[in-house]
DNA sequence: AACTCGGGGAC
DNA sequence: GTCCCAGAGTT
């Protein structure tokens, strides 16, 4: 309960909680039961905003209304359903976890050991889906506490052990699961990064660190690297030649034939037994840590096949349009 | 501890 | 333009 000298303010739990029931956003998997949709939720909302995520959250129950469904479908369909929300290992994830197990674990720790679940979306599962007492400690949770407690860059040990302190006092009126939604809706309503409505905010008078929202937590810079690309889209009568992603980045989507750096042209023309190719344009695509200048070449060719039977990322969705190919 | 992995929305 | 989102896995 006590970390470092900073006890939970009487009264913050019930505040938090008040607004929480209060004030809570609707949102489709709130109240929801089922392990498979509470676990579908929080993987989709890992590193994605809750408007990006609704949408899939439907699609995916959709065509993968339980956890047999999704063990029983070929990856590839659930990457094609996944196509366009970014980080394809959560699907890759569970689509082997759904074929791995038929029934989720109960606990934390069984939970933690399957694939795509790491510490928070484990702790949110679990508090959630089966009101284990323990505490999710995602962005915002990180967030709202820094300010809290007005800790600059409080280490991720100490801060799962300030939240699991804040959640164990707050059982007597909140269950585990709604507990740790209702820090994380604070954190994504009212106190938010750039301009936390403090004044519309239930423990605005526990807060240490208002008016300075700025300095909790300090902003991690990083920067991103440029990367040129050369894309080559091989156009036939049936379509477009695809082929599958290399391992790694955008694994197990399709995409055009490309090759690094100025180099680029000339070793997809080697590649394919081609002359030339005819410039169509350039464009750019911002990864989390690259900053990618893609120099998009057509050519025709004598197959190709109908893009929209293949799970793409954005990017090359945007290469196809480039060309109207789509 | 430091990288890598998408995409998009808010500002 | 910048920041960062209901993070996880690998090195």
């Amino acid at each position: 309960m006590l970390d470092g000298g900073t006890p939970a303010a009487p009264g913050l739990g019930k505040a938090l909680l008040d607004w929480y029931r209060r004030c809570q956003r609707p949102l489709p998997w709130r109240g929801e039961r089922d392990p498979y949709r509470i676990l579908l939720a929080e993987v989709l909302l890992q590193q994605t905003r809750v408007a990006q995520a609704i949408p899939y959250y439907r699609r995916f129950l959709e065509r993968f209304p339980t956890l047999e469904a999704l063990g029983r479908a070929p990856l590839e369909e659930v990457l094609r359903v996944w196509q366009g929300c970014g980080y394809y290992a959560r699907a890759r994830n569970l689509h082997r976890l759904a074929q791995q197990t038929r029934t989720l674990p109960s606990t934390y720790a069984g939970l933690r050991k399957l694939p795509g679940l790491g510490p928070y979306t484990a702790a949110a599962v679990a508090s959630i889906a089966f009101g284990e007492a323990v505490a999710a400690v995602d962005g915002n949770v990180r967030r709202v506490l820094s300010r809290l407690y007005a800790w600059e860059d409080p280490p991720p040990k100490r801060l799962q052990q300030l939240a699991q302190g804040l959640l164990e006092g707050a059982l007597g009126w909140a269950s585990p699961g709604e507990w740790n939604q209702a820090l994380m809706e604070l954190g994504a309503t009212l106190c938010t990064p750039r301009r936390p409505a403090c004044p519309r905010c239930p423990v605005e008078r526990f807060c240490r660190g208002k008016g300075e929202h700025d300095r909790y937590p300090l902003p991690k810079s990083r920067r991103q690297k440029p990367l040129e690309l050369t894309a080559l889209v091989l156009r036939g009568p049936a379509g477009v030649y695809l082929e599958p992603r290399p391992e790694g980045a955008l694994g197990g989507l399709w995409g055009v034939p490309m090759a690094e750096g100025p180099e680029g042209l000339e070793q997809l023309l080697r590649r394919f037994g081609l002359k030339e190719a005819r410039l169509v344009g350039g464009l750019r695509h911002d990864f989390t840590h690259r900053r990618l200048q893609v120099w998009v070449y057509q050519a025709p060719w004598e197959g190709g096949e109908d893009p929209k039977k293949r799970p793409l990322s954005r990017l090359d969705q945007k290469i196809l349009a480039l060309l109207g190919a789509t």
